[in-house]
DNA sequence: TAAGTAATATATAAACATATATATATATAA
DNA sequence: TTATATATATATATGTTTATATATTACTTA
């Protein structure tokens, strides 16, 4: 389960709980994967059966204690044997499309008008990710003096970028070819 | 449910079979959806209790009967007001990157390697839409003369094209600068 | 001052999706 | 000739994800 290879990447890194764990899905790699507490909760608890990890409580007074997660050696095993397996593609699911392919029975403002709004939507998430998450990895990589970590980071970073910029583009030609259409 | 309005959608062309209708998403939207059988008939079942299908069955001899749904004035409508509906952006899960975020951890063949075989994949994904997913809509644009609707579905064909083109420039990228880092 | 958010965790239900097994006849490919 | 694919549907189990409710205290914002 990605999930679950994901947070022992994180934890490879350092021992954390699941609501910080849950901080980082949101800061560092929301762009290409994303989960709620109530899934990463029960995933560390399986984890930790599974021997992935060994947990200890920090007794705290005013607030729930905190369950401080550690990766173990077959833990570092397990994800260094996931990430060098062969990866299938992830297949494309967006409702969006779904629409479009069907919007010869909307009316031309109202298929333009969804058209103009996802192109908005795109242009505030790549404006997103260019302020937000380019400064998270900066800090990060600061933080940890995790240089050549961080260069991936990067990576991600920018096929992120490439894909808002994908559907930008695309939201103007479609835009640009749809007014051109005749009308009926 | 995604799922259900595009089972509206193509049954708003005309009446079919579930199996009828996992060919055309099979053959038509796979690029940014899909379904298993197993999901398909448990919907259509539901979209007749709710009322925006009918069924009636086709008895046959050597073969299960064919259980032919076709669309109401309901289902139409709720087709219509669905694709009229603002669209949330749909969340990017890739597992792939997952792997790139922690990449720092393999060394480098392994990760180039990684990157070489998702260039590929990215590739084949490419002329498979140029080739048969570009067939089936030109094919299907003949067949039913829904010639400004063959417009809609050439929209979603070139978001795929794009989407997969970006890929391939990113992998490309990609493996590039990892070629240029120091190795360690 | 009241309402919201941060910090931390658990539990349960519901929704969504995949996998797999079961039937059965014909046609096609290896 | 054997295996696989096509045509059609159902049923069940399992896996994955989201939603929602529940606690508690401190801090921040309106």
């Amino acid at each position: 389960m990605p999930l679950k290879h994901a947070l022992l990447g994180f934890l490879s890194y350092q021992p954390m709980t699941g609501y910080d764990l849950k901080q980082h899905f949101d800061r560092s790699i929301s762009h290409f994967w994303n989960a709620k507490l109530s899934q990463i909760y029960p995933a560390l608890s399986q984890m930790r059966t599974d021997g992935w990890l060994t947990m200890e409580v920090d007794y705290q007074e005013d607030r729930p204690n905190r369950k401080v997660y550690q990766i173990t050696e077959n833990g570092r095993v397990a994800l260094h044997n996931w990430l060098g397996e062969p990866t299938e593609m992830a297949p494309v699911r967006d409702a969006f499309l779904i629409k479009v392919f069907f919007g010869g029975k909307l009316n031309r403002e109202d298929i333009l008008a969804q058209l103009h709004r996802y192109l908005i939507l795109h242009k505030e998430q790549l404006t997103s990710y260019q302020k937000n998450v380019q400064q998270e990895i900066q800090k990060n990589a600061e933080a940890t003096g995790l240089v050549k970590e961080s260069v991936f980071w990067n990576l991600t970073l920018e096929m992120g970028i490439k894909y808002e910029q994908g559907w930008i583009e695309w939201c103007e030609d479609s835009i640009k070819k749809i007014e051109a259409m005749d009308d009926d």
